[in-house]
DNA sequence: AAAAATATTTAGGCAAAACTAAAAATAGTT
DNA sequence: AACTATTTTTAGTTTTGCCTAAATATTTTT
């Protein structure tokens, strides 16, 4: 499987989280900065191997075969992130691009042995699951902030949009993983939320707040 | 810089340190493994970007800035040798193919912390030096066992040979990295010696002696 | 239902990195 | 010095992954 393969094919996974019937072509060339002709030609590749079923102008979803691969990239992502930030010390916004490399590497046993040095871990530095070498993945029932409800207690656990900017303004809000948030208010008019978080109130927009999942119950 | 770029300027860094006067393109098509022709073709890219001197027929050298990358190359390779066996626990003889692919990840922030992280190594679990950010590295007095005299005694420090089958032979032997030898004879007829290591007499062919570094002086 | 807008595919090409086969240069030998 | 053997380069292809421009299919709007 080549780099480029592997790409497409933990893209296709991502965008299937969302969209399950089928993912667009155009969904796939944005995501990954190309022109949708080169997609076309990568699909047609990617169903030849078997890893997708494609049919022309009805999009893609990924096979049997096609899915474990892309769970293993993931699991390459993840791992490696964690890894970057727990044992290197960088910081959460710091991890994605280089991770992004590392996922390709070539080695069952290279990540077998980082997963036992890392000490198996289910999450990666933004809240996501990390899968094992069989594909499994734990599965926690979690909503977004944004349909929280006025006076329940949460536990925030992950992030939708996971880019530089954004985790940089949860830095700064310090709002970090793991951390109790206490929905205190909805303002009717702009949707924004007011919070109690390390014991301290804070106005969120629904822009963040429609990138914060937060545990659904407790 | 490509991979393969990377992997061309780091074979004519090496074989530049057997054959200084120029490296022939068939010298580095044997290494890579490619045909001449191909390499003819890498060496006008690499030229054009000045990282070789090259003159048809002739051979080529490393330029300034080649041999920095170059240097680099290799510091990225052997720091991530030790970072195998020393925090992953991989054997000796395991890790070579891994460090050739993670040695083309490209990000200096990585390397830098990852250099940290194992506390500035000089050298990589084949006795081989480490170069620095700034392409310097420790330089030992070394000589093959097959030219070391009779009646002295030495420090095992490094292999010429790191295939798995040559280390699997040492680790069979108990010759570990660091271990002093004591030359006990010199068999004239097949060059073969006999040590002492580890409180017992060894005998080792000339091919053996040939592909074992030592410390020149005590 | 027809027209317009959007999405997708096809056709034709390009650059990187490899290859084979043939030509040219260099080195070794009589 | 001339011939031979070896090394190296050139010329012409192939594959992968991308591109632009044009054609075709699908979806949305009137
Ligand atoms: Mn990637
Ligand atoms: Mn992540
Ligand atoms: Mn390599
Ligand atoms: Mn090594």
């Amino acid at each position: 499987m080549t780099i480029s393969e592997e790409n497409y094919i933990k893209v296709i996974y991502h965008l299937s989280q969302v969209s399950p019937k089928g993912v667009t072509t155009n969904a796939i060339a944005g995501t990954l900065d190309t022109k949708a002709s080169s997609v076309t030609d990568m699909l047609k590749k990617l169903a030849d191997k078997n890893w997708v079923s494609y049919q022309k102008y009805q999009g893609v979803s990924l096979t049997e075969s096609g899915l474990l691969k892309a769970k293993m990239v993931v699991r390459k992502h993840r791992l490696w992130e964690v890894f970057l930030v727990e044992k290197l010390g960088f910081a959460w916004d710091e991890v994605h691009d280089i991770a992004e490399e590392l996922e390709h590497i070539q080695s069952d046993a290279l990540i077998g042995r980082l997963d036992e040095f890392l000490g198996y871990p289910s999450f990666d530095p933004h809240g996501d699951p990390i899968p094992n070498a069989k594909g499994e993945m734990v599965k926690e029932e979690r909503i977004l902030l944004s349909e929280a409800q006025r006076n329940h207690t949460y536990r925030f656990i992950g992030v939708k949009d996971s880019s530089p900017g954004f985790l940089q303004y949860l830095d700064k809000q310090k709002i970090a993983l793991g951390a109790p948030i206490e929905l205190l208010e909805i303002e009717p008019f702009d949707h924004s939320i007011c919070i109690r978080i390390n014991e301290q109130e804070l106005v969120l927009s629904q822009k963040i707040a429609d990138n914060l999942y937060v545990l659904k119950h407790v």
